[in-house]
Formats: structure tokens, sequence, C-alpha cells
DNA sequence: GCATTTATTTGCGTATGCATTAACAAATGC
DNA sequence: GCATTTGTTAATGCATACGCAAATAAATGC
């Protein structure tokens, strides 16, 4: 229960995520580092380790007299992330698949399909969104590479932003949990090459939707 | 030619990477800031910022009290990153295989392959582990993702550490240049399908030779 | 003699101040 | 009137300083 004490740093790097993925920092905006202190109310250093460190995650953009710069997205970006992230998941579930794990061990899979299917039941697309997430980290956490858990980590929050504005402008993702269902099974019958191929497609076709509703909708930069 | 004026803690940065890298600063071994600050004559501010980044690219570990720790690699964790680096280096090769390059444009990579083949005539180890690092530098380069060419750039860092020590371990990587003669040509041939798959198990045969070596030596850190 | 408590040291986290440098504006020369 | 130069401002980069917390050593009680 002594759950606090964190320290500067630390809650500069969570508040300014948090800010930069609620658009109170917006994209494509500029912000002196003495501004962000006043703004979280602690003195530059903190917040210049926590830009630091998000500098090296590619949320943001440190220029000298210019600024800390919110990173735009281009769609070109959103393509990169999104194959980045079709490599890297579906090498997770290939292992995830040999790794033998019991229905135990992918309980919490279980529950995210079936979050999705509610929430989906209920148009409830941000919890869809939530359980959707869910079941990506827990996917990859199963596949038990850790440097791949981080990966996926840091584009999925780059990610998250430009859902906020794409998942209102598609049609409900009722087929998408299709290829979860097939995923999971895949992986509980110890079928590398299924969960491999199928993730790996679902995945571009992710990216294909994304990147089509991006480009009919001229959004050029999120 | 006025080349110079580099920040302290990009200066920071590059010192402290070169020093891992050579084993100045060895595997496992703990360091306090102000100890780093007197090696490379700054303060601890720019130390500290360079730490900082370091640290998001898992190459050492800031433990409060104890000081920062430079990491070492286990086998598992050069598994971890050779399957990292198979997943995006063959997504680099399938897409330069749909670029549509000329050999102008691949002459960098055809010279790296010619460069391993002088090398290995002459048993010179060193000259083609660099002649290797860039043929492979180039793939992801040619691969055109910007974002895949950064973390490879990254992994490959931590692996270069391993090769020093395990170079000389293994028999000469003669049959190796036949897989990127294959790859280069499926590039230039615009055969994705085979740039991808070959040049995946080349990863995967690397990976392979490497972590038996790891095993054979009883090599448990890095 | 051992354990628990207290004192001391040591290193980190954060703040603050100063120096440096780039951006912008104004002024002077052409 | 335009360009180049100089001056001013403002933001960053770096260093120093201080307080706190943790680790270790010392001391006292049992």
């Amino acid at each position: 229960m002594p759950e606090k004490a964190l320290s500067s740093s630390q809650r500069a790097i969570r508040e300014l995520r948090s800010r930069i993925f609620s658009g109170e920092l917006s994209a494509g905006s500029d912000h002196l580092e003495s501004e962000l202190a006043d703004l979280l109310e602690m003195s530059r250093t903190p917040v210049r380790e926590a830009v630091l460190t998000l500098e090296s995650q590619g949320l943001l953009e440190m220029r000298p007299r210019k600024g800390v710069r919110i990173l735009p997205l281009s769609p070109e970006d959103m393509a990169e992330i999104y194959d980045v992230l079709t490599e890297l998941e579906s090498h997770a579930a290939e292992r995830a698949a040999l790794a033998e794990y019991d229905e135990q061990d992918l309980a919490a899979l279980a529950r995210a399909i079936n979050d999705m299917d509610a929430a989906i039941a209920r148009t409830d697309l941000d919890k869809w969104a939530e359980a959707d997430d869910r079941f990506h980290t827990e996917l990859v956490r199963l596949g038990g590479n850790r440097r791949i858990q981080a990966i996926v980590g840091m584009m999925s929050d780059q990610v998250r932003r430009a859902r906020t504005t794409t998942l209102f402008m598609r049609p409900l993702p009722t087929k998408s949990n299709e290829d979860h269902r097939t995923v999971y099974q895949a992986i509980r019958d110890g079928d590398a090459v299924t969960a491999r191929d199928c993730h790996r497609k679902h995945r571009q076709h992710a990216k294909a939707i994304l990147v089509d509703l991006l480009g009919k909708h001229r959004l050029r930069f999120l």
C-alpha cells in the first residue's frame, strides 16, 4: 500500500506521455522546457530527463533554441510502425505457439477476445480498443522475447494517438475478432505456422485499412 | 571543415559507447555517475543524460545507490536480439526487392559482398566482420523503413560486443557469402519472396551457430 | 556474542545559476 | 532599398550545490 514515492523524472515521463496521448500537447506543437516544467510543477531538470527519454522513444524531438516539438505522425510513419508491429508480433505468435501453453496460461488472451466481442455487441469502441490493446500486449508477452515486448510497446504508444482519431471513422471491427480467435486456437494447438501467418495477415490487413482511411480523409498528420 | 563543437551530452554518449564496446567498461561492472564524469572530464549532468539515453537503448542500467551497470549479455539475450534482427532484416530484404532498385542503387551492397570474399581469401576476420556489418546496414537502408533502421542499429551494437569474442572461435564463414549473393540477386530481380525467405534462413542459421558456440564454450555472459 | 538501533557516510535526485549560442531586430553601409 | 553586420534577447547546455534516502559501520542493550 505504500504505493507512492515516484521520482519526479518518472512522473514527468508519465505525465508528458499522458498529455501527449490526450492531445493536450498536440502533435506538431512546440514547447519550451520551462513551459513544461511550469505545467508539471517541477524544475527543468527532471523535465529535461523525461524529454530525453521520450525523444529516444520517438515521441518528440528536442530542437535547440526551438523548443520541444511533439512529433506528428505521417501516414508513412504509420505504415512503418505497422510493418514493425506485423513482423515482431507474428514472431511472438509463432513462439507462443511453440511454448506449449495450456488454457490456464492463455486465459488473459481468451478474456481479451471475449471482452472485444462484448464491446462490439454494445458498440463500445473505447472498450473494444482497450481490449484489443490487451490482446496484442498479452500475445507479445506470451512470445517471451522481452526486447520485442519493449519495441512493440513503444510502437503501440505511437499508434495509440492515431487510433483515437481513426477509431470512429472505420466500420465496426467485427471480422477482426475472428482472426484473434484463429490465432488463439493456433497457439493453444501448437500450430506455429498458422499462428504466425494468420497474425501476420491480420496486421497487414489492419495496416491497409488504416492507410486507406488516412488517405481517404486526407489526414497528412496526426 | 569546422566539424567540431559537439555537445557534451553527445560526446558522453559516443565516448561511453565506444568504451563499452572496447571493453574498457566491461560488462557487468558497476560505475558511479561521478566516476564516469571524472573519466570523461565533464560534470555529472551530461553524463547523466547520456546514461539515460544508453539505458533506454539497453546498453546499461541505472540502479539507485548501486551505480550504473554495464549490462552483460546472456546467450538468451543474444537469441532474443537475433530473432529481432531476423524478422526486421528479412522484412527489409523483402521491401528492397519490391523497390525496383537498379544495379547502381545496389552498388554498395555488391561492394560489401566482394569485400567479404576478399577478406575471407586473406583470412582477415576483422575486415570480414566490418564488411558483413556494412552489408546488413545497407540492406536495411534499402528496405526504406527508418524505424527498422534505428532498431536494427541498436541491436547490432549489442551484438558487436559479443562478436569480438566469438568471431575467432568459429569456422571461416565461407558459406555465409553465398546467402548474401542470393539475397542480392533476389533483390535485383525483384523476387521479394526469395529475398525474404533466404535472408531469414541466413539469420536463423547465424543465430543457431552463435548460440551453439556460446553453449559449447560455456559462455554465460559477454 | 548477537541483534537491534543509531550514527555516518555516500551517492542520487532535483533545483538553481551562469555561460553560451542561436534567433531576431535594428542600424549602418553601400 | 537591400544586404550585411552588430546588438539584444531568450532558451538551452552545463556545472555546482543541497537535501534526502539508502547502505554500511558503530554502538548499545539484552
